[in-house]
Parts: C-alpha cells; structure tokens; sequence
DNA sequence: GCTATTTGTAAACGTGTGTTTACTTCCCCG
DNA sequence: CGGGGAAGTAAACACACGTTTACAAATAGC
C-alpha cells in the first residue's frame, strides 16, 4: 500500500478507470458514444476526459493503441496453420463475450472522418509488419486481403450479427475462414 | 413536355434531386452527413428533405433501397466464374470513380445505432436470395462470408484506401479475392 | 381575376454534443 | 497548523443537429 491510499482520489487510478469503460463504450458503440456515457459507466465527472485525455478524440487514439493487434506472432508460431488458428480466435471472440478488440472500434467508427486519418495511420502499424512477415512482392496485398477478411468476418459476426455465422459451428467455420486466410498465406508470388 | 413547365416548382424534380444528391452524401460519409450538407449539394433547402421523405432516417433507407445489389445474377450467368467477376466488379468500382455503391454507405454507417437495425433487415434481403442460390446446408453462411469477403475489400479499397490494394494489378486481385469468393461458391456441404 | 393549394424559404425550436470555467474538497509538505 | 497544489464536481458555454413553424411566392381551378 505504498501508492493507493484511499483508493479515491488517485489520479493514476481514474485515469485507466476512463480508459478501461472508454474501451468497452468505443467497442460497442464506436467513435459516436458520448462522454457523458464513457464516464458515467466510470462513475466519474466527463470533464476528467478533458482534464486527463485533452479530448475525446485523444481519447479514442489512446483507447485504440492501447491494445496491440499481432497476427504476425500467429505466423511465426505456425505458419502453415496460421488460417485456422486466427480463425478459431475469431469466432471464440464472437461467440463468446470477447474481450476488447480495437478491431471493432475502426469497423463502428468507419462513419467518422475525423477518425479515419487516425486508422489510416494505425492501419498501417498492423498491416507493416504483418506484409513482411508474409513476404513476397505482394506481401502488402495480401496482408491488407488478410484484414479484410477479418474485418469483413468482424462485421456480420459481431456488429450485425447475422444468423448464419452465429448458427455455424466452430469446425464449419476454421474450414472456410480458415481457407481463406490461410491461402493469402500460401498464394506468395515471386 | 407535358410535365415540366418551368423546371423549377417541380415536385418530382426536387425530390429526386434530394435523393439524388442523398446518394452521394450517404456514400461519403456513412449516415452521420447531415441534412445541411445533404440540401446544400442540391441547392435547396433542408426543411423539404422533411417534406419530401418525413425524415432524415427514411431518407436513408429509400436511399439504400434505390439501388439492388444483386449477385444472384452474377451467380446463375456463370456459376465457375463468379469469384472472378465479382472480383472484377469490385475492381472497377474502386480504381474508377465508381458508382452510388450501397454497400459502402451500409459500411460507413456500421457506428450509427440506429441504423443497424435498418441494415439488418436490409443485409437479410440480400442474403436469403444468394443463401438459396448457394444451395446445400451451410448455403447461408456461405452467403454471409460472400458478403463479408466483399466489406471487408471495400474497406481497405474505397474507406481507408489502403496501398496495396490501390497499387495492385487486376489480375492478382481476381486471383487472390476471386479465389476466395469461388471457394466460397464451391465448398458446399452436404 | 380570385381563391385555394402547392412549392419553397427563413428562422426558430429543442436537444445533444464536446469542452471550458468557476468552484469545492482533499491531501501532501514545510 | 496552514497554505498550496492536485483531484473532483457542477454548471454553463458554444455549436451542430434534425425538425417544426410561420410565412412568401407561384401555380391550378373555378
């Protein structure tokens, strides 16, 4: 107890309170939630936003980078099940509660434009490394065909939620989304 | 000219210009445009989108509904091609100005509460026909990893516009996402 | 030609937004 | 103990939104 002493009025504690509601409020709303609701979910004055993040927008920034998306340990760890291994994350977050997933905050906030030159930039740090892990002169192609496919999964999985998907079963799933990625893997040119 | 006196005072004339420059807008910028902007491009005043349509989310919706997406008949013309040339469609519409694409104001409204619930019923009028089109017992989960193959590309395609797609040839985009919808075409279960 | 209806305009309304300001309360340090 | 800064609160600000209202202009029918 050498660093919380009543547990309120901690400015290091309400800070990541903010950020850990503005991570759940983003995902299932997008970059449209409100202030007012980010920090009443947090129990706190929305002004605390302002004072700790300078502005919602920084906010979103933050929220979004604060969890890393990496695909490329995926590959590395096996590369030649790497379809089906994403796969089964996929719909493990899907079926289940999931936990947060930025991924989601760019589908629901692809309305916004002022946060569109934020994922643009961010895109890029998920799409970089993955491009070269994959290698060959297309890399970059198939690793943005990559995220499409999940981002497009992403969308009728868990933002609209459509039947097929929520009825399939996880065997059905890995073998089709599985395929799919698994051979922008493999489909290397050059 | 049995119809059109004058041009102007023309009730049919500027509802579908409000309609017209709707498309547009709602294409730009998912449902979050407002209904300033929306008037502005066709010159007119805000108050008749209210006159016109009732409100700004039925606008929306006779927007959507204006266009069919129809792959259906892509399907029955060549069933062994239909990656191809829905991949080649694509293409089209991302490297050349392209057409009011749908698809695309349903994928930046995807934050807008709202508006999910309109999407909803709207993806199911797209997919049932392609589901029974597929045929076989996953035939619409199929249909939905169609669909979502084809977000998700025009996410990185047309919204964020990321450069790999942008910079790639046609062929290895009807190779690489060709593939992907044929197999999806192919891979009847039962 | 005059009236009734339609078409279009301008301004305001009510609400919700992100943000800022003024203020109170608490804690640390001398 | 007491002052100074940090933490938190409440209220207001300025703005944008969708919508509605009141009104002007133009057309159609008798």
């Amino acid at each position: 107890m050498t660093d919380q002493p009543t547990r309120s009025r901690d400015a290091a504690g309400t800070r990541e309170a903010i950020l850990s509601s503005a991570k759940l409020a983003f995902a299932e709303g997008g970059a449209d939630v409100g202030v007012r609701d980010i920090a009443a979910r947090a129990g706190l004055n929305p002004s605390l936003i302002n004072r700790y993040f300078g502005s919602k927008d920084q906010l979103l920034n933050e929220v979004i980078c604060s969890v890393p998306v990496d695909f490329v340990a995926v590959l590395h760890r096996d590369r030649a099940h790497f379809g089906a291994n994403v796969a089964r994350g996929l719909i493990a977050s899907c079926h289940g509660t999931g936990d947060f997933d930025p991924t989601l905050v760019m589908i629901r906030s692809l309305g916004s434009i002022s946060a569109t030159a934020t994922f643009s930039a961010l895109i890029d740090r998920w799409l970089d490394p993955l491009a070269d892990a994959l290698g060959g002169d297309d890399g970059r192609l198939r690793a943005e065909l990559i995220l499409s496919a999940i981002a497009g999964f992403q969308i009728f999985g868990r933002v609209v939620a459509t039947r097929g998907i929520a009825a399939a079963t996880d065997a059905q799933l890995v073998a089709l989304l599985g395929a799919t990625l698994q051979n922008y893997v493999d489909a290397q040119q050059s």
